[in-house]
DNA sequence: TTGCCACCTGGAGTGCGCTCCAGGTCAAGG
DNA sequence: CCTTGACCTGGAGCGCACTCCAGGTGGCAA
């Protein structure tokens, strides 16, 4: 089975040799298989274990929440209601963080077009006045 | 002119009344007007740029660029230009994050099915396997 | 006039998620 | 062998965006 070097990982991943560290030590990673003089040797496993940290970490999920995830990932097949709960639940955060977004993202483009809108005006004609303020 | 305390504002914008003098004591606020007794009286207009703020915030504008945006309003209308540059390209970074909130959620559901095919089968049948791993 | 509560100020503290550092170890190339 | 650079550990430090606090003032209601 391939291995990799924690600097093959970080690369990879995107994610730094100390966050690397810090993820194991806070149990995000569970132990990392080791060489004989010490040095971490990552596997295939831990890199598609990364992925899913960096998927959930992207879409806002705490590191507590992972914390618990990866626990209930360690404690077998039995938690996988709750591993479907939990991901489930943080579905739905995202599925509202996108939909804030999207409306957020139109009331700046709204105000865009209203700035455009009074330059090329010159001032702020009444057709446009009562866009976005300030 | 409408005005308003500092608790109706909290109350109206879900800011704190912290975050609202913290917001004012960088200079993301501009001078609040006062009562002779010291006390802020906040007026439309402010709870127009709060508005702003909050959409600046919410889509993950720093609050360093929205100081500048907040310099560049302050600054008349020959900012304007400025102003519509540096909302297209907070624009284009909202547009980026739904786009990558997006696909991350699409491996979220991947998941959620991954693990429910797995329950249903009670193991890991090979038409599943090749799925998202851990 | 006296409570009382909302509000004031300046400054210190908090929580999160890393990031940096010092001082040491391991292993491959020359 | 020796150098060099990637890696190790434990712990301290950082940047952001607030949040809390102590000690004091304003103004309305009873």
């Amino acid at each position: 089975m391939a291995t990799y070097t924690p600097s093959q990982v970080a690369a990879k991943t995107g994610f730094s040799l100390d966050t690397l560290r810090y993820y194991e030590r806070i149990g995000l990673l569970g132990d990392i298989a080791r060489t004989s003089g010490g040095r971490r040797t990552y596997d295939d496993d831990d890199l598609g274990w990364l992925g899913m940290v960096q998927c959930l970490r992207d879409t806002g999920m705490p590191i507590a929440d992972m914390l618990r995830f990866a626990e209930l990932c360690r404690n077998g097949d039995d938690t996988i209601p709750e591993r479907i709960a939990l991901l489930e639940q943080h579905d739905a955060t995202v599925q509202e963080k996108i939909a804030h977004l999207n409306t957020q993202q139109q009331r700046i483009s709204n105000k865009i077009q209203w700035y455009r809108d009074v330059t090329r005006a010159d001032d702020v004609p009444s057709k446009v006045a009562d866009s976005a303020p300030v």
